[in-house]
DNA sequence: AAAACTAGCGTTATAATATAACAATATGCT
DNA sequence: AGCATATTGTTATATTATAACGCTAGTTTT
């Protein structure tokens, strides 16, 4: 099991940008991944990403087109942004968390994987973790009720350590 | 592991009935726990919570707020509903379902369980679980983080048995 | 090169979901 | 009855998300 942070404390920010990168190289390794998919990471996905990766909590639609709306002078209303956020979505560089409405990069943009979110309520940092094994025992679930899986959702809202 | 299925395929509703009761009785049961508990089940709590128990799917917020005027003459807006809801989440009655905002029956509102969902998104059935080994799963992973869970949200999207 | 096609984005409007704030009424308690 | 509290009514608005249509620029086809 793997467990990485988005969050602003600076422990864990260190800890992030060891793990991550910055916000530049993760930038950078989407353009990669898109030219190897023939996707096009055009000036507008790419700032919303920047965007998302920049903020040091999930960020919602509306706080990313006021925020679209600061940086420039290219118009925005919602579908500008969420557009950006279903290609960003479709190509595994960001998550949705469907409990709190709000978006957050994906730890791990290559590999594809499904994951769980460990979602504090006081300082709203979130643990991005790879669990396998949860995720085998999903589909053993799914699996016993004859379901065929397409997509998971795994938020788990509490108190993170520095919070408690 | 158990399942439970809230939905309108036949032979499911078969089972649903023998399992959990007819309508009426899932009411009766519901007082008997307020009862117990010293909450009230207001004539308004119990036609949501009828309306949610015969609907065969999840069934949205403003769904209800239309049942219910159809039904009676009882003014309803939006805060009638979402109030009712809120009580109704709070003892247990029901289960929001937060990837499509919606809301289901408890199939054991008497013990207080955590569940994990199959949600079919061609018939919009869904079954209920407790799986007790992924939440065992799943409080190793929050005490990995050093995080103390709250309230979890397991929902799975994919395609039901009779679907396929 | 002209025509046809397409992806991306701009723009306007509106749908769908949820809550804040305050007033009125019902209920339980002494 | 009088008081406190819980519940519901009511109005207004906040928040989140999508539909529908048009324009532009780049690409492909002929």
């Amino acid at each position: 099991m793997n467990i990485c942070a988005h969050t602003h404390h600076d422990d864990d920010r260190l800890h992030s940008v060891h793990e991550h990168g910055s916000v530049k190289e993760r930038i950078k390794q989407a353009e990669e991944i898109c030219d190897e998919a023939g996707a096009r990471l055009t000036p507008l996905r790419k700032e919303v990403l920047s965007l998302i990766l920049s903020a040091k909590a999930p960020i919602g639609a509306y706080d990313l087109l006021a925020k679209l709306k600061n940086n420039n002078e290219r118009p925005a209303a919602p579908p500008t942004v969420y557009r950006s956020l279903e290609f960003l979505l479709e190509h595994g560089f960001v998550h949705r968390l469907t409990s709190i409405n709000a978006f957050i990069p994906c730890c791990h943009p290559r590999e594809g994987h499904q994951a769980a979110f460990l979602i504090c309520q006081n300082c709203h940092s979130v643990k991005e973790t790879s669990a396998n094994d949860l995720f085998d025992q999903l589909k053993s679930i799914a699996d016993q009720g004859h379901f065929q899986a397409q997509n998971s959702v795994i938020e788990i809202s509490g108190m993170c350590q520095q919070c408690q």
